[in-house]
DNA sequence: TGGCTCTGTAGTATTTCTACTACATGAATT
DNA sequence: AATTCATGTAGTAGAAATACTACAGAGCCA
C-alpha cells in the first residue's frame, strides 16, 4: 500500500465486493492527496476499524451483507457525528438518495459514476461539503423542509396508510376501492399522495419498501 | 498500463461501472501471466473491440445497459464460438448460472468472490476448461437426474427472463419495450407468459418473488 | 375572523395495461 | 414427411391506471 502522507485525506473503503474495493483503492491511491485508511467488507468491520484508526472520509456501500449501509450509517453517525460519509450505490440517486442524506450522509454516488466524480466527491465531503447530484438537489429542496420522521411511511395519514398497505400487497385499484367503499379515483389520489410523500415513483417502489421494512406479510 | 507480454493471457474487461473495471484491471495486472486486452462499458463495445484486438478471455458483466450480458454472450458466441467468456454477476450462481452456461459461457462468478477465484477462473477457462462453483455443480448434477426445475423462474425462456427482470424492478411496458427494442404488445405477451408459467397474478407477485429470491437488488 | 393548509373525497380525460388473437420459425416427435 | 409444440413477435379493442382538477370540512395561527 502507498505510504500515508501526513497531509493526505484518509479514506476508509467499505464494500462487500473485493473487486470493487480493489477498484476504489486503486483509484484513490492514484491521487496524491488521498490515501487508504483501511477497508471493510461490512458495517461491523467499519465500526471496528474506526475505533482504532484515524479516518477522514468513509466510502460506504449501500448494499452489504451482515449490516447494510443505512444501518451502518445511522450507527456510525451516532458515534462519530462529524465524520463525513459518502454512500456508494448501484442505484440512481433519486431512488434512495434522500433517505441516506436524511440519515446524515454527506453524499451519494452511483457506482457507475466516473472516477473523477468520486475523487471530487471525496474532497468535497472532506472539506465539510455535501456531494449531491443536481437531480437530487431539486428533490431535496421540495422535500427536506418538513423532515424529522424516522420512517418515510410515518408521514402518511391513516387513510393513506390503509391504501399504502393494500398497494404493497399488489391489490388493484378496483379491489381497494371496493374494500374501502370509495371511488377508484379517490384511491388513485391517495396513491399519488403516497408516492409524493414517500418520494417514490411506482407501485414497485412501494412494494419493495414494504417488504424491506417488514410492513408486508 | 503494463506492457503486454508475448505469452500472457489477454483479458477483455466489460462492465458498466468504471470502479469495477478499475478493480478488475488492477487485480489482473498484478499477475504476470495475465494482461488487459481492453475494456468496454457495454456489449456493443465488446464486439467492437473484438474485431480489432486479439483477446483470449472475455470477462463479461451480467448487467449492463445498452446491451446486456446474455445478449452479448449469445452474439459473441455466434461470431467467436471458441472464445472463452466468464460471466461476472452480483447474483448467486445457482440462480442465474445455468442460463449462461447453456448459452455458452465458460464460467460464472459472483462479484463478491475472492480475487484468487477470479484469477483461477480466468486461467481455467483460457485452457479450455469450465469454471463453475461447487454449489452450481451440485445443482447441475441433481438437476440432470431430477429433470425438474428447482426454481420457478428457470422455466422461463431467455427473452421472458429478460422481461421478468425488468418487470421485477418496476419498469413500465414502454420502458421495457424501448430497452429491448420490441413492441409494447410483445412485452405484454411475455408478461402474460411469465405470469402463467410462474403461476402468478400480478406484477406485485413478480416483484416479491424477485426480492425474496435475491434476483433483484 | 379570516385565511391557510391538510385531509378526505370524486369527476374527467388521457395514457397505459391487459386479454385475446395471430402468425412465422425452428425444434421435437410420430 | 407431417404434425405438434415452444418461442419470438405484434395488432386490436376494451379495461385499468394515472394525472389533473376540484371542492368541502377540520384545524390552526396570526
Amino acid at each position: 500500500m502507498t505510504p500515508e502522507k501526513e497531509s493526505s485525506i484518509k479514506v476508509l473503503v467499505a464494500d462487500d465486493h473485493e473487486i470493487v474495493r480493489q477498484g476504489l483503492k486503486t483509484i484513490i491511491s492514484e491521487h496524491s492527496d488521498l490515501s487508504i485508511a483501511g477497508e471493510a467488507e461490512n458495517g461491523n468491520q467499519v465500526l471496528k476499524i474506526l475505533k482504532k484508526t484515524k479516518v477522514d472520509v468513509v466510502l460506504l456501500d449501500f448494499d452489504m451483507p451482515e449490516k447494510n449501509g443505512l444501518d451502518t450509517l445511522i450507527e456510525l453517525k451516532a458515534l462519530y457525528p462529524k465524520l463525513p460519509v459518502m454512500i456508494l450505490s448501484i442505484f440512481p440517486e433519486d431512488h434512495y438518495g434522500t433517505r441516506f442524506l436524511k440519515a446524515g450522509a454527506s453524499g451519494y454516488l452511483q457506482k457507475s459514476s466516473a472516477t473523477d466524480q468520486l475523487i471530487d466527491a471525496i474532497r468535497k465531503v472532506f472539506n465539510g461539503g455535501k456531494y449531491i447530484s443536481s437531480a437530487l438537489t431539486d428533490k431535496l429542496v421540495t422535500g427536506l423542509n418538513k423532515d424529522k420522521e424516522q420512517f418515510l411511511h410515518e408521514s402518511l395519514t391513516d387513510r393513506e396508510f390503509q391504501v399504502f398497505r393494500l398497494l404493497a400487497t399488489g391489490k388493484k385499484l378496483k379491489e381497494m376501492a371496493d374494500e374501502l367503499c370509495l371511488s377508484i379515483n379517490t384511491i388513485s389520489t391517495y396513491r399519488s399522495r403516497i408516492l409524493q410523500k414517500m418520494d417514490m415513483k411506482s407501485n414497485a417502489d412501494v412494494i419493495r419498501y414494504a417488504i424491506e421494512n417488514g410492513l408486508s406479510k
